[in-house]
DNA sequence: GATTGACTCGTACAACGTACGAACAAATCT
DNA sequence: AGATTTGTTCGTACGTTGTACGAGTCAATC
């Protein structure tokens, strides 16, 4: 009875870490993490973050709602592995580009793409949730950062101004967005409001935004100050 | 029988927005918005975000759950006061100042510093509520900016760069400042994957973090690019 | 053939958001 | 004065949620 699984256990219902059940039955409708995954996925993105339910999981799945819990501790977690699951990376993986500023640009524009094809995925930010997709990500900014010549003391810094600035600019894009009804009655209720927000009216706040174009330039700003000349 | 209300109402249950109730009778004890929000906060610091119900929010008020219903629609527009009365700001308001970087930085330092002393306002960031005390932030930061010389067309772009950096410094904060036995247990599980995220740990991510020094550097550098010389 | 282990799921429970409408009180009208 | 309206509270009830518990199934192993 050696340990087999990774972490602490401890639980009764779980299935073993990483390596393939010994030996899958026939049927394809049988349970498994990456099944479960990708059919959240699936609800999330047909009825958003509210849509999510065990049994409606389950369902999809031709399964009970209780057969979940084999493969996963709660509800939490199938959110956690949802988000991970968005932000995979397929993409020049080396660090030591002469080019790191396109590698950059590159990496984090498919990162906010990414969640934008699944809008839910930024209102699930604000978790501890660091999976491998997000880990491998994070990996990879720092070996690009380094190659570039951040120096070790800087690089946790350069690393976290990066995400922020991403996934506060993915949250955005995400949340005011907005439709063009939505946008007509954002501005009729802001525009008896003239008076109090003159500035947020010059600036079309909310009416007329780059959301990309802003992106990049903001980017760009931080790399300037990040990356040593 | 003038509409008294400001948008558009309908719903049966609702107070009118911005009049005094005419006459408030003795007992200190009647349900209000402002209470019910104050209430809401202490709720939301004392028990978190999924500690917060209708049914504990009115038993903190000495009310009947249904209560609530008349002076807010439902529990997702708690959530939004709750959130923006934590965003109050009391500072200088004016967008003229020699000191334009200061008065940015003060600004929107108050801003991170007043969500972090209620961390669960960071997980809801992810909304579309653009309340008073948010909208008078947007304000006043492109009064600044526009003071210290943004152009009218790159106005729009400045004050979402910074709103976005400030509210992904905001949740990674909240999410990520783990608590001595977090911290333990991550680096132990990040240890034996030390081969598979070198650079993560050469940058000692999650483990050595200067928060405060590194927000300041990245708004530095970003106001360095927004802000023409 | 008996035992183990991996996996599935029916039932049940406490807690949730809130629709509905009855209750009461203060203000207003006649 | 009484009658009526208007503002506010809340008891009950319904449908839905996450998941604890334990019984069930089936293939692999002894």
């Amino acid at each position: 009875m050696a340990a087999k699984g990774g972490g602490a256990q401890g639980k009764r219902p779980r299935r073993q870490a990483g390596s393939v059940p010994s030996m899958q039955q026939g049927s394809e409708r049988a349970l498994s993490i990456e099944r479960i995954v990708a059919t959240a996925v699936e609800l999330l993105d047909a009825e958003g973050v509210d849509g999510l339910t065990m049994r409606r999981l389950a369902d999809r799945l031709g399964a009970g709602a209780m057969s979940l819990y084999w493969h996963v501790d709660n509800k939490e977690e199938v959110f956690d592995l949802a988000l991970d699951s968005v932000l995979e990376y397929r993409g020049p993986q080396g660090g030591e580009t002469a080019d790191w500023r396109g590698a950059i640009f590159h990496m984090l524009e498919d990162w906010r793409a990414g969640m934008l094809r699944h809008p839910w995925s930024a209102s699930l930010l604000p978790r501890r949730a660091l999976g491998p997709n997000i880990l491998s990500r994070l990996e990879l900014l720092g070996r690009i950062l380094y190659g570039a010549g951040v120096a070790e003391a800087d690089l946790n810094g350069a690393i976290w101004s990066l995400w922020n600035y991403v996934i506060g600019a993915t949250i955005t894009r995400a949340n005011f967005d907005l439709s063009d009804a939505d946008m007509a009655a954002a501005q009729q209720r802001l525009a008896h409001l003239s008076e109090k927000y003159p500035t947020i009216e010059r600036a079309r706040l909310l009416l007329d935004n780059d959301w990309d174009g802003a992106f990049r330039k903001g980017l760009d700003f931080l790399l300037d100050g990040l990356v040593p000349k």
